[in-house]
RNA sequence: AGAGAGAUGGCAGAGUGGUCGAUUGCGACGGUCUUGAAAACCGUUGACUGUAACAGGUCCGGGGGUUCGAAUCCCUCUCUCUCUGCCA
């Protein structure tokens, strides 16, 4: 969310970066909330001086009951009804106009940096970086959901969306066999790699109230996007960034434990409402996933130099992978609703020859620490927000289905890549 | 799930109707002393809003009520702890 205090001192600037990001109406919606504040400002000076002459009042009532002069007491108290109805009728104003200004400033995305390029469409997005080589297949090469079928031997299809479907639903596949072990390797290995890049390990809870999905920004933005459990008002989470950025819901950090740097593996749950089609096929668009997910909580001067930190982090695991990739960075018309810079990571899928995208890493400033009431206190003594990121290192299908897809051999076999195979303890599959 | 107890500042813990934003202790920070450190002593130490700066206002788990006045009384919700039951 962004600041009041902001959006009034910096008008032109607020209307140029939500144009830039494709919202409408910017300019309305800026001046209507710039007169919500001025209005609400007015309203609570007026309460206010109307409450310090209550208190006042309430303060010599008490000394003149002390004293003794009842009589006194009694006639001051006369002239607290008028106070009170109109400080009873002021609050009720100040009330109605904070909730439809926040109403409103839940309406605003982010901000774009000024890097964002401009753009409506993911057409519009930089590539940055292509790197590594896409690999010729041999003849009779598959897209992975067909590949599945041939792979596993006796459990033949080793990803088994069939299953899934007779257990949940579309969407929800089985991982057997060697394809589950493949699974937690990767979960295993991408946690080990942020551990040594000094990422802190956390197992968060999975589904999380409304609070926290307020503060990070899914609602009321996505309430769609996510499963909801009515009986106690709790969200499967779409995202480890949920849960962990909540961590650091209304806390104020001490200055020498910055920057935060925790990693966390997670289920996540989406209910991608409207999506299908053959984009849609096998393990390219799932309700239920696996993700290791890097976040960092950073001093606002030192949050784009960790943004670079988290990209070069995704870099090196694709390259360990030894899979070919490029690095977009988003326009923005297609970045998120909370973000002020995002690159998109995509992975070359051979069989279908497709980009497929397998890691966001974006720098939200101070857009969720405003909701999250995250801040640190500088060296002055002044309280301030800090900037909040987050990236996938990595999310696990797209990156499976790739593997897959561009390893497969002649034979119909896959080649593990050499990372792995000390987490997985088998370098084929067969 | 049943019975009981409780929720106060970073932590511990007072405060049951009037100057309490809140006693005190610990912690933290600054200083004196010291070659340095410890100890001792002195001082500072919540957030939000608001102002040029003061002032003013709000916050004692959340919401509502009683009262001139509520941390303190009443209602309600949530959560925590103890005992009993069930259970990975």
């Amino acid at each position: 969310m962004l600041q009041t205090s902001f959006i009034r001192d910096n008008r032109e600037l607020t209307i140029a970066g939500l144009t830039k990001k494709h919202f409408k109406n910017a300019e309305q919606a800026v001046d209507q909330i710039i007169d919500l504040d001025q209005k609400r400002k007015e309203l609570q000076q007026e309460l206010d001086e109307t409450l310090a002459r209550s208190n006042a009042k309430a303060k010599e009532i008490g000394a003149l009951m002390k004293s003794g002069q009842q009589v006194e007491a009694e006639a001051a108290k006369a002239d607290t009804a008028a106070l009170k109805e109109r400080s009873k009728a002021l609050d009720e104003q100040h009330k109605a106009i904070e909730l439809s200004l926040l109403d409103e400033l839940v309406k605003l995305p982010n901000l774009p940096h000024e890097s964002v390029p401009q753009g409506r469409t993911a057409e519009d997005n930089i590539t940055v970086l292509e790197a590594g080589n896409k690999p010729l297949l041999p003849i009779g090469a598959l897209p992975h959901w067909e590949l599945i079928r041939k792979l596993g031997q006796n459990q033949a299809p080793i990803i088994d969306f069939e299953l899934g479907n007779k257990i949940s639903g579309a969407g929800f596949p089985v991982y057997k066999g060697k394809a589950a072990r493949l699974q937690r390797a990767m979960i295993a290995f991408f946690l080990d790699e942020a551990g040594k890049a000094g990422y802190t390990e956390v197992q968060p809870p999975i589904v999380v109230n409304s609070d926290s999905g307020f503060a990070t920004g899914q609602l009321p933005d996505k309430e769609g996007q996510m499963y909801h459990d009515a009986a106690d008002d709790l969200y499967l989470i779409p995202t480890a960034e949920v849960p962990v950025t909540n961590l650091y819901r209304d806390v104020i950090v001490s200055e020498n434990n910055l920057p935060v740097k925790n990693v966390a593996y997670t289920p996540c749950f989406r209910r991608e409402a409207g999506s299908w089609g053959a984009h849609v096929r096998g393990l390219n668009r799932l309700h239920q996933f696996d993700k290791v997910e890097i976040v960092q909580i950073n001093r606002p001067e030192n949050s784009y130099t960790a943004l670079d930190e988290m990209v070069n982090h995704v870099k090196g695991l694709l390259e360990k992978l030894e899979l070919p990739y490029r690095i977009l960075r988003l326009c923005g018309g297609d970045m998120g609703f909370t973000s002020a810079l995002t690159y998109d990571f995509e992975v070359w899928s051979a069989g279908q020859e497709r980009w497929l995208e397998c890691s966001s890493v974006s720098n939200f400033e101070t857009y969720q620490a405003n909701r999250l009431k995250l801040r640190y206190k500088t060296a002055d003594k002044k309280t301030q927000l800090l900037h909040t990121l987050n990236g996938s290192a990595l999310a696990l299908p797209r990156i499976v289905a790739a593997l897959l897809e561009n390893n497969q051999q002649a034979d119909g076999t896959v080649k593990i890549p050499s990372a792995l195979v000390p987490y997985c303890g088998f370098d084929t599959i067969e």
